[in-house]
DNA sequence: CGTGTGTGTGTAATCGTTTTCACGGGGTGC
DNA sequence: GCACCCCGTGAAAACGATTACACACACACG
């Protein structure tokens, strides 16, 4: 591949010459068009790893992603890589599938390569690593899940409010025994879902005893489905269920055909995570929306507000109840 | 960040010795410990832009994929990351969106980039810049879909054992009207996943008439909902439909719902690609299986070897039909 | 005892850019 | 007509690694 010195040496200029017309530096009236025709010629590209080298910057960003297979975190994905491809930036994807050593691993690698930011949808524990991306200086922002001790903006979605308008529908249609589940206590993101449902509930009087209250030891379809065979089991089975993953919910709704039990009649399902699937599902399903996309665009934005110097603080984004048909409620699909 | 010559002050060597160390070229015996102390001390990491410039290799690969969104393209990134990883490499992922022209913007990008090969899931007719790509030597290998004028090898599933036995498990259930959802003419995949069930229904001495193949614009499930409605506003309406992507087959499912209409009694449905959801429709679905996993792994493998200079050829892994209910077999679902 | 061989190390060139610094020339202000 | 300034350009120094080459030393062999 071409380089700059034969570009230069076409033009009959010098490097330097070249490479200030094709970064705008100096308006060379002239030679410009020289320089340019010979850019054509060859098909000159820069190599931007070379350049990477000299100005410290890459224009990479990363983003580490708990798990790539679930469509929640595939759009998020999605969203992100739109926002950063339009401002000039392409995004290097580090999966972690839900093992904090293959995060660890993968941000490593990712620091090597000296990316200008880094986006982390964490998979549980790896603040050790954190810790040292923020030891490093690379702009640092979290994704979805906050990290207790890591300084930096985290950049979310907020669903008290939606939680609170679930308690509200749920107590319309007359649900007395709601059930919830959710990711391995300690996860922030999970206790922090069980407390606002919980006191959303509370406030219309309704109680969430922990025998309705399933922790799945994985966020998977097969999770979901052993901690609705447990409420089912139950003395007094719930008769609503907030599965507040969407894997899980699948697997909840397997259980609940395996037993010839009908949604919404016998039992009400909610899930958190909007997922196009859903609204295809027989019955389709009443869902905790993340704005998904404005949370990948608004991690961007703070990201580059970081890379540029500017303080960027974190993001909550309210999500909001998408009511179809499996509560009961006669709502259009 | 700590850089070679710091360790190299550190351990009263020279930077040469101390990459030698770190590259295991020539076992320095005694300094060896000296300078692996002083990288512990520093926390010293190589800085791959500046390798990757020296080297001429940058350790990453490139993946274009047509649809991030889309389950089967993930589980198909999700397991060439995991191949790409395993082998040291890591993975720069280009979301093309079904849209040429942003497919080659990204193209170039990752070119711009001297990633060591590519891997192009293509949208439709990139060949200009994939021509490109092949000219400035870079590795590439395609994926999924072929690409008619463009010299490299392809690694994709082929469907015509797991097609001919649809067609035989179609007529042995006494479905003779089947219809097919395709991609638009002039689409590889489309033409000949549409060709070989043609004649395999043909060799049961069914018929698979124009009327009853429907071409989508958009691989989205509004488009399979649109063909379903034509199909079932036929005067003789299909009793089988296939649906030949994943998506798709959600909208013609709701288009049966709306009606009213049941799966399998009033229609079998069949569909291609065979993601995790379509377990936890209702009914399951029978599913054709591509080796989604497996295409993964054998790309990265055909890229190595291109990589390496070895020689690499295309690879033709058989899809196998997955039966579930959705045709009338009593099968466990 | 001198020469050859081998091992371990340092010096310096190199990868392809960007950018600092210096320089030459043409214009303007006095 | 002289001093100054500004603008466009080129030469060369970075960036941080790898590696070809040379060198110094120790040892064995003739």
């Amino acid at each position: 591949m071409a380089n700059i010195k034969d570009v230069a040496e076409r033009a009959g200029v010098s490097v330097a010459t070249v490479s200030r017309v094709l970064n705008g530096h100096s308006p060379v009236a002239e030679t410009r068009d020289r320089v340019l025709a010979a850019v054509r010629e060859l098909g000159y590209r820069p190599n931007s790893v070379a350049r990477a080298l000299r100005t410290a910057r890459t224009g990479a960003l990363g983003l580490i992603i708990s798990d790539l297979t679930n469509p929640f975190f595939t759009e998020l994905a999605d969203a992100v890589e739109d926002a950063a491809r339009s401002l000039g930036y392409s995004l290097v994807i580090g999966n972690a599938g839900e093992r904090p050593e293959q995060q660890d691993d993968y941000i490593r690698t990712l620091l090597d390569r000296r990316i200008d930011g880094l986006l982390v949808s964490s998979a549980g524990s790896g603040s050790a690593m954190l810790r040292e991306v923020v030891a490093s200086g690379t702009p640092l922002v979290l994704l979805d899940r906050s990290v207790p001790g890591i300084d930096a903006p985290c950049v979310r979605a907020d669903g008290r409010a939606a939680l609170t308008e679930l308690a509200g529908h749920l107590a319309a249609l007359g649900r007395r025994r709601p059930a919830i589940i959710v990711a391995p206590a300690g996860t922030p993101t999970g206790d922090e879902r069980l407390a606002l449902f919980r006191t959303a509930l509370a406030d219309h009087g309704i109680p969430l005893p922990d025998e309705r209250v399933g922790a799945t030891p994985d966020l998977q379809p097969t999770g979901g489905r052993q901690m609705m065979r447990g409420f089912l089991d139950l003395p007094e089975p719930p008769d609503a269920v907030l599965a507040t993953d969407n894997l899980m919910a699948l697997g909840a709704l397997d259980e609940l055909r395996a037993r010839g039990l009908r949604v919404p009649d016998d039992m009400a399902l909610v899930v958190y995570d909007d997922v196009p699937w859903f609204a295809h599902t027989d019955p389709p399903l009443t869902a905790i929306a993340q704005p998904t996309r404005e949370l990948g665009r608004a991690a961007v934005r703070a990201l580059l507000a970081r890379i540029e110097g500017r303080p960027a603080e974190s993001v909550l984004l309210p999500a909001r109840l998408v009511p179809r048909r499996s509560c009961g409620e006669p709502t259009a699909g």
